[in-house]
DNA sequence: GATCACCTC
């Protein structure tokens, strides 16, 4: 052994230096591609610096004269502000002044700001506002291949917004190698039609670049025409061996923690990352290697596993990325969560069970399915590149060889899959009316559309020439929540409930993250829950939690805690119920706040006042007037079935209804997964009153 | 009698 260990004696830098990225040599080709062309493709491998230098090169090279702003684009909250923080340290500003960022409930950004990146769902919100996004010069569309709704949408908008500024705006797509040729076939659409106008010049430019940039520049300089280019960009990752089964397992999550012992006890270090498809297995995983692990050699190395899905606290996530103690390697079993979300370091094997839960929308119930679905070959090598971040690693495959042959190329893009009232309320919104005539970049299929138009319709956003109503379907629209949500809110004033309906929407835009439990602490937590209850149901306790919490628990860290409530997502209310105010006071509603409910434990929504209905009843009838289509009758067995009396539905274990009797309820949300259908937030109805305020909708039913 | 992948406005 050394006295002087090298490796200890240097502590490697944190950031690589921007010129030393690969990226820095494609720099004249970027910015001559994107100052020649509408649209530029870039086909950037991870750890190609293509998010964090792309826009600093456009910011030096002019985009931001005039006053106009680079604008690039992420799926997700997370990403927008890490990378933020990150180029405006290497641009060496503060965040906020010429690097910036926007998410909802945080504009960091101020009149300084050039380069601002952003969610692309708030970049649809300010379309709205500046229909032509005329502040900015340049949008990046960053993570396009992952197809997520709101970039699919916002594809589709800047494809019309750039027939409108053809010679001004600029528009980067990045994107995995699979789809960049379907991004550029997509905004060449009709341009095609027209007669190639490109300089001659332009094409020994091209070819030039094409040499240093693409492989095949013959056939990409055919493919974009004049409207634009592919820009291939290496990134800076290492080899991954990829393994697969000789046969078929049988139980994957068996087969899964077999691996991980065979890979503890024969390879090199280097921590596991297993991909399996939801909290059940990842918990059951995680207890069989804890049970094992017992049986190693003493004086071998131990082994740790950790649980990663969005389930769990922050606390919790936090320990995937601690470095694990002397003498141990760390197995991570996690959800999808780790395949584009959250990047774990020091990973040096995958194993990939072959399978992800996938949300799809039935147009005929009405009912969204969440079923355990084959990986795409896509989505299976963003998992085996997983391992290869640091240094050469391996994928085991929990499946054969022709099993990975015979998987769809790229996963199904959500808005194929997903309930489109949301899309269709938001695109009419944008003055987009004909949505069969949409330019989608893979449109969705028609009973989808049909089915999204007949809610709405419904719900009285549109009217009988499908064009959104004013105000209702407008104000629909601009509010951040579901369109039966939006409906309640709007009927809110005429039954004197608004302040109540705001506290109810904003605590289920949350999702069921409102109660929080470690190990052994489930019957406590219970317990603590029905201190909450209301009889008529999960809205009016989900009112109740509110109350409490803004009364007591927003002070003392502690009433969270005593009552197993989650500090974060109650916070999270707090804000969203804010943000509608402020939307209902812009369309001159009154919001007066009252504290019906300010002691959580009497129960006093249920009691009648002055003589009138009481306010619990006017709250129920209101959520009947959105959510009439979600109505189900409870069956002597304790079960539901819906309106049309086939579906046989459960009320969720979270829900007080769970072990309630009923006769009618509305609920806020219905999803099937394995074998059980479950209701989701139900309160008890009258049945006339859905008669009542869908006269419409439940003639047709007959 | 016993529980839902991941996101977002």
């Amino acid at each position: 052994m050394a006295e002087f260990d090298l490796a200890a004696s240097f502590i490697p830098s944190l950031h690589k230096p921007a010129s030393l990225l690969p990226i820095a040599r494609h720099r004249q080709s970027l910015l001559y591609l994107i100052e020649t062309y509408p649209v530029t493709i870039v086909v950037g491998q991870t750890g190609s610096g293509k998010t964090t230098q792309i826009p600093q090169y456009l910011e030096q090279a002019g985009w931001c004269s005039d006053g106009k702003v680079i604008a690039v684009t992420q799926p997700r909250r997370v990403a927008a502000t890490t990378v933020a923080i990150r180029v405006a340290e290497e641009v060496g500003c503060k965040v906020g002044a010429e690097v910036g960022y926007s998410i909802r409930f945080e504009d960091v950004t101020s009149a300084a700001t050039r380069i601002k990146f952003l969610t692309d769902g708030l970049l649809l919100r300010e379309a709205l506002v500046d229909p032509l996004l005329s502040r900015y010069s340049v949008i990046m569309v960053d993570e396009a291949h992952e197809r997520s709704l709101s970039t699919d949408i916002l594809l589709g908008v800047l494809k019309k917004i750039l027939k409108k500024r053809p010679n001004d705006l600029r528009i980067i797509i990045s994107s995995a190698t699979l789809q960049a040729e379907d991004f550029l076939n997509f905004f060449k659409g009709d341009a095609d039609a027209e007669p190639k106008v490109e300089k001659s010049d332009a094409l020994t430019l091209d070819e030039l670049i094409a040499q240093g940039s693409s492989n095949n520049q013959g056939a990409d300089a055919e493919l974009g025409g004049s409207i634009g280019r592919i820009i291939n960009l290496e990134g800076r990752t290492y080899p991954v061996d990829i393994l697969y089964l000789e046969k078929p397992a049988e139980d994957y999550v068996e087969k899964a923690v077999q691996t991980v012992f065979d890979i503890h006890t024969k390879e090199p270090d280097g921590d596991i990352l297993v991909f399996l498809t939801g909290r059940e297995e990842i918990d059951t995983a995680v207890q069989a290697i804890s049970e094992r692990a017992a049986s190693l050699h003493p004086r071998a190395q131990s082994l740790m596993a950790l649980p990663l899905y969005a389930g769990l606290s922050t606390e919790q996530q936090m320990y995937v990325f601690e470095e694990a103690p002397e003498n141990t390697r760390k197995v991570i079993f996690s959800t999808n969560i780790a395949e584009a979300s959250v990047t774990i370091d020091g990973i040096v094997y995958v194993v990939d069970s072959g399978y992800v839960k996938l949300r799809a929308f039935n147009p005929t119930t009405g009912i969204e399915t969440l079923t355990a679905t084959p990986v795409s070959k896509a989505s299976a090598t963003q998992r085996a590149g997983r391992a290869g971040r640091t240094k050469p690693g391996k994928c085991f495959r929990l499946y054969t060889e022709a099993s990975f042959q015979s998987l769809e190329e790229a996963t199904v893009p959500e808005i194929q899959r997903s309930n489109l009232a949301p899309v269709i309320l938001q695109l009419k919104a944008l003055g987009i009316d004909n949505i069969v005539r949409f330019d989608f970049i893979t449109p969705p299929p028609a009973e989808l559309v049909i089915r999204a138009l007949e809610l709405l319709y419904s719900l009285g956003a549109l009217d009988d020439y499908a064009k959104l109503t004013r105000p209702l379907g407008i104000r629909m629209a601009e509010l951040a929540v579901e369109p039966m949500m939006a409906k309640t809110l709007l009927s809110a004033p005429s039954f004197g409930c608004l302040s109540e309906i705001l506290t109810i929407a904003a605590m289920t835009s949350l999702g069921g993250n409102i109660w929080f439990h470690h190990d052994g602490e489930k019957k406590r937590m219970e317990s603590a829950r029905r201190k909450f209850a209301v009889e008529e149901g999960d809205h009016l306790t989900l009112l109740n939690v509110y109350q409490a919490f803004v009364t007591k628990g927003r002070k003392e860290a502690k009433f969270c805690h005593d009552h197993y409530l989650n500090f974060k997502a109650l916070s999270r209310a707090v804000s969203i119920r804010a943000q509608l105010k402020r939307y209902l006071e812009r369309f001159g509603m009154n919001v007066e706040e009252s504290l019906s409910s300010s002691n959580a434990n009497k129960q006093p929504l249920s009691v009648g006042g002055g003589g009138g209905p009481d306010k619990g009843e006017q709250i129920r009838r209101c959520l009947t007037t959105g959510f009439f289509a979600h109505a189900a009758k409870m069956q002597p067995d304790g079960t539901f079935r819906n309106v049309a009396g086939g579906t046989v539905l459960h009320a969720h274990p979270s829900s007080l209804m769970f072990n309630r009797k009923a006769d009618w309820v509305i609920f806020h949300e219905v999803m099937e997964t394995g074998n059980k259908t479950f209701i989701r937030d139900v309160t008890k109805i009258e049945k006339n009153w859905l008669v009542e305020y869908a006269p419409e909708f439940y003639k047709i039913q007959r």
